[in-house]
DNA sequence: GGGCTGACGTGGC
DNA sequence: CGCCACGCCAGCC
């Protein structure tokens, strides 16, 4: 009782999302790449894009395909100037503006 | 305990 | 196409 019949949704802790984020992301086939926003909602966490860059940045690179996850403008991350190098060595070209192509590149679950 | 920061997203101009 | 402002939340000083 005293539960409050509100519409708050039971949001799993920042662990569980971090467990989430790792088994998504290591799913991203090779060649395409995930935005935050979507990887966050895939992981039951809807606009909590931030969190999701929060945990990249703190992720173990080389055991995780990070350089797959960009921004949902296909911006690369900050602090990652390897990042193009990974990609592109994928077949993943940057437009002249140092951007992903989503139309293109966006990992799109069949 | 309070305030600023930041691997973001969306909308407006 | 680019820049700016606001919302969001955990981490750090």
């Amino acid at each position: 009782m005293s539960q409050k019949p509100s519409t708050e949704a039971p949001l799993p802790s920042f662990e569980e999302l971090r467990e989430a984020v790792y088994e998504i992301v290591a799913q991203i086939p090779k060649g395409k790449v995930l935005t935050y926003g979507a990887i966050a909602l895939l992981a039951g966490y809807p606009n909590h894009s931030r969190l999701v860059g929060r945990i990249m940045r703190s992720a173990p690179d080389g055991q995780l395909p990070c350089h797959r996850v960009v921004s949902a403008t296909g911006r690369l991350a900050p602090h990652f100037p390897t990042q193009a190098s990974l990609l592109a060595a994928e077949g993943v070209k940057l437009s002249p503006s140092d951007k992903v192509p989503l139309k293109t590149y966006l990992w799109q679950i069949d």
